[in-house]
RNA sequence: GCGGACGUGGCGAAAUCGGUAGACGCAGCAGACUUAAAAUCUGCCUCUCUCUGGGAGUACGGGUUCGAGUCCCGUCGUCCGCACCA
């Protein structure tokens, strides 16, 4: 009788129903069993799902599956990063209100989500733009207000004079907006800071506890907090003042060197750089220029290192009538360490460059380790390395790091006009985290500016400060502020009338603590219950892309920190286990007039050894282009609807699994997914072949004494469980798909081999092999699992079923058959009892054939015995 | 420029500790079944030689070791992050 084809288009969508009906995903804060917090990160809602979620989503099920069926009470929530700039694009655009236009994609994608057969808790679902979350990211921003953690200061941004508008970094291309075109301005705005730098230590050093992240993510983190220890150092004027401060304060790690000093350098925007442009048009000027200069990588890139000479001087803190010129330089940054530097040529390249250029003197202060003082000199580098102090007075002999050390302890101690002439300082490059956006589909931020007492939070009874349903979009700038009415609002202190903040903040904000809400997200008052929010965090697994590795990694950090200082969490770090899953890549292809095409109008040929690429619709040749991300402007598009519909949800879930590492890329083929299929109805197949002898057992069954081809089926059965327990505990999918791969392989040859009716002991053991085989494809799989187990007449639904348990004693073998080498080659195999000693086992050995023939009769020098590994003689 | 990761068949890869290199999948080749195709099944599938056997082989060149894909040094290449942070 044939077997029909397994229709995964009914069966997917039954199984889905049926788990959804008994709501066998939801999730019980009461529930007592150990918890297990599994989440990936949240989609933003563009309008449709990309293989990118279909890969992270499914990584993230099929943990959640197996912690389930581990007896763990899982939390797997899922909701949307709905606030952002194409929403707003898109009313623009299309006429469309942002919030329709959110709203309708959430449904989309929520259905396709659905589709993929996702075991998760809908109940906990939040969007970002619905003011029952963000009025509780407003009531947190006045927490943090209150606390200090949030202040106001003026900060440069990217200016568009045409749309008005401030523009994000990646909205200036070429200097110029992205939309109108118009040359980018940098201006000043005042603008809403986080104060994460409060952090920036305990940021840095949290790091090393974070042992389940990628080492990958923990450096760059660590680069991007950036810390330098160093010494503030101050110089004398010599010159008079033209700030009426008596010294220059500069920031360096490289005290060892300040006998090489010959120049300081001050940041445009340093005070005493603005005091002299006073009356100096030339220096005013060339400020001017700086502030034009754009901010972007590659106009710093190209930028030149330029200076402008003061004719102020400062006297040497160690050389007495020595003095040293300053100079305003455009590579010199205002917000980091002082705004102004010492230059020593010789030890650095900046510094090299720069003296070059304006013929300034170089004096080599550091030796290396094998030069000699008398002869010494500098090639046409400097030299940046370790080496010896000379030139250097009573630094002389000493280490850099003795020397830098000799030099914070003298200048610690000398005074200079009622203050210590140096100062230690550790400095840090990461900066405040600036969420002012001039937007409109935004989390407002719930302050107000009154001319009498200030500004003002929005008292937490008038929360939410909910966006105005009626802003218009079809002219440039923020809708908030020029919204007729929107703004004005009574002083909560004064009532008095006052004008509220039209700025939003960054979506950043809003992905930073959606992982606690999902906690209790049914908390009208609260942001979180601490009950939840403490017992469920932090996140066990959070698995997401790389390209989150620092911003809403490190942002979410902070916020665990600030919502700690601020009594609505009582954790640091978020996120235990962290996961970066690579991206999904596919081939590109061209047609003969450059155009690119999408594979879907594809058809590949191998002919004679090379693959060809055809037009499906007229045959026309087309070029098969590089490997690469996919993206829409490339058009190397796979659409996750297509394949659930042609292919089904477990076959895209298994191809995603399958092959590559999940850390690494995955390329996504049609004969890969073929193949993936091709196992999904395998599967069945063998279920259905072996359903007539199996479907009433439960269990293993066992005779007495079953035949050695039932025990070798067990064992392999069990040893195939283990091992995918251990993968599947390390995310190994890859190697967890391949070990599947050859159960069913062993199972195929057994119902192909082995005589069901007469082999009493074989019944039982095929009908473990398949309920183990079931559970394990289960988190995979999950609705070919479910179909197979109740083809098979299992009761109860797989999916809240246990995880069954290894037998130990089956995997281990009581024969090994260990390789023998001869010098370290291979040379022969030793069938060998476990229980065999080491000199049984070397007697044994030189009995072989291979091992006599090179002895010659002669003693071996050595023989290692491996145990459970391997033998070599040494002849 | 600085920092980091990686380099294994035609392709994706596997090889927890230094112990049989290439499991598993894809592609390909040959065959069976079929009127035929699809599906399915069987076998082959790193290179090479004087082929019932041997030699070489994990980017390249050295080293440590009884034994190296794995450890160390150097070279080349690819990818990623940061990029005037003093």
């Amino acid at each position: 009788m044939a077997i029909e084809r397994y229709n995964a288009r009914v069966a997917e969508r039954k199984w889905q129903d049926i788990w959804a009906e008994a709501d066998v995903f939801a999730t019980k804060n009461e529930d007592p069993r150990p918890k297990y917090y599994v989440l990936e990160m949240f989609p933003y809602p563009s309008g449709r799902i990309h293989m990118g979620h279909v890969r992270n989503y499914t990584m993230g099920d099929v943990v959640a599956r197996y912690k389930r069926a581990r007896g763990f009470n899982v939390l797997h929530p899922m909701g949307w990063d709905a606030f952002g700039l194409p929403a707003e694009n898109a009313a623009i655009q299309n006429k469309v209100h942002p919030a329709k236009w959110t709203y309708e994609n959430i449904a989309t994608m929520r259905a396709q989500l659905k589709s993929m057969g996702l075991s998760l808790d809908w109940a906990r679902e939040i969007a970002t733009c619905s003011p029952n979350y963000y009025k509780h990211q407003q009531k947190m921003f006045t927490d943090f207000f209150k606390k200090g953690l949030v202040y106001r200061r003026k900060s440069k941004v990217n200016w568009d004079p045409i749309d008005n508008t401030v523009l994000a970094n990646e909205q200036v291309i070429d200097g110029r907006g992205w939309r109108s075109g118009a040359i980018v301005e940098q201006r000043e705005l005042e603008q809403w800071n986080f104060r994460i730098t409060d952090y920036s230590e305990d940021l840095l050093t949290s790091l090393d506890t974070l042992d389940r992240w990628p080492d990958k993510v923990r450096l760059m983190q660590r680069n991007w907090i950036g810390r330098s220890e160093g010494l503030r150092v101050r110089f004398e004027f010599e010159t008079p003042s033209p700030t009426g401060e008596k010294t220059i304060e500069i920031f360096t790690t490289r005290p060892d060197t300040l006998f090489g000093a010959s120049f300081l350098a001050l940041s445009a925007d340093h005070p005493v750089a603005i005091a002299a442009a006073n009356g100096n048009p030339a220096l005013g000027a060339f400020r001017e220029k700086c502030h034009q200069m754009g901010t972007s990588a590659a106009a710093l890139e190209t930028a030149e290192k330029e200076g402008f000479d003061t004719g102020l001087t400062v006297k040497h803190p160690f050389i007495a009538g020595a003095t040293v010129p300053v100079y305003v330089a455009n590579f010199v940054l205002m917000d980091y360490g002082t705004g102004a530097i010492f230059g020593c040529p010789a030890h650095d390249q900046r510094d090299w460059d720069f003296a070059t250029k304006y013929k300034l003197s170089i004096i080599p202060v550091v030796l290396p380790p094998d030069a000699a003082a008398t002869t010494y000199s500098l090639g046409t580098a400097p030299y940046v390395d370790d080496g010896t102090i000379f030139n250097s007075d009573f630094l002389n002999g000493l280490t850099v790091d003795a020397a830098k050390e000799a030099v914070a302890k003298r200048l610690e101690t000398t005074m200079v006009d009622v203050a210590p002439q140096g100062a230690r300082q550790v400095n840090y490059r990461l900066r405040d985290w600036l969420i002012s956006r001039q937007r409109y589909w935004g989390c407002p931020i719930p302050m107000i500016h009154c001319d009498d007492c200030g500004v003002v939070p929005v008292p937490a009874d008038q929360l939410p400060v909910l966006l105005p349903d009626d802003a218009t979009f079809d002219a440039p700038g923020n809708p908030l502020a020029r919204h007729p009415t929107w703004k004005h609002v009574a002083c909560p202190n004064c009532n008095r009338p006052a004008t509220r903040e039209t700025d939003t903040m960054d979506t950043f904000v809003d992905s930073s603590w959606y992982f606690a809400r999902f906690t209790d997200p049914w908390n009208e008052t609260d942001p979180t219950t601490r009950s939840a929010v403490d017992s469920w965090l932090p996140v066990n697994q959070y698995i997401g892309g790389i390209e989150h590795a620092i911003l809403h990694l490190l942002y979410s950090r902070f916020f665990a920190r600030a919502m700690k200082a601020t009594g609505h969490a009582g954790l640091d770090e978020p996120f235990a286990g962290l996961f970066t899953q690579g991206m999904v890549v596919h081939e590109t292809y061209r047609d003969n007039t450059g155009q690119w095409v999408t594979p879907a109008d594809v058809v590949i040929d191998e002919i004679e050894g090379t693959r060809v690429a055809r037009l499906k619709a007229d045959g026309t040749k087309i070029e098969i282009g590089s490997i690469e991300k996919m993206s829409k402007s490339k058009k190397n598009v796979v659409d996750p609807d297509e394949i659930i519909a042609n292919w089904g949800a477990d076959t895209a879930r298994w191809f995603m699994l399958s092959d590559s590492p999940p850390d690494r890329d995955v390329i996504w083929t049609e004969s890969g997914v073929e193949g993936s299929h091709r196992f999904v109805q395998r599967i069945w197949r063998l279920v259905n072949e072996a359903a007539p002898f199996i479907s009433g057992i439960s269990g293993p069954a066992l005779v007495e004494t079953p035949t050695a081809a039932a025990m070798t089926l067990r064992k392999q059965v069990h040893k195939t469980l283990a091992a995918v327990e251990d993968d599947i505990e390390r995310l190994a999918f890859n190697r967890a798909v391949a070990r599947i791969y050859e159960l069913v392989n062993a199972i195929f040859k057994i119902l192909a081999d082995a005589d069901m009716a007469s082999d009493d002991s074989m019944p039982g053991a095929v009908s473990e092999a398949f309920d183990v085989l079931l559970q394990i494809i289960q988190p995979m799989m999950p609705h070919l699992a479910e179909e197979c187990w109740s083809t098979l007449g299992r009761d109860g639904v797989l999916a809240t079923s246990a995880w069954p348990l290894v037998d130990r004693s089956l995997i281990v073998d009581d024969t090994l058959t260990l390789p023998v080498q001869i010098n370290g080659k291979k040379r022969a195999e030793l069938t060998v009892s476990r229980q065999m000693s080491d000199s049984e086992i070397q007697a044994a050995v030189l009995e072989l054939e291979v091992v006599k023939q090179v002895l010659e009769g002669r003693p071996p020098k050595k023989i290692i015995v491996v145990p459970q590994r391997i033998i070599n003689v040494v002849a």
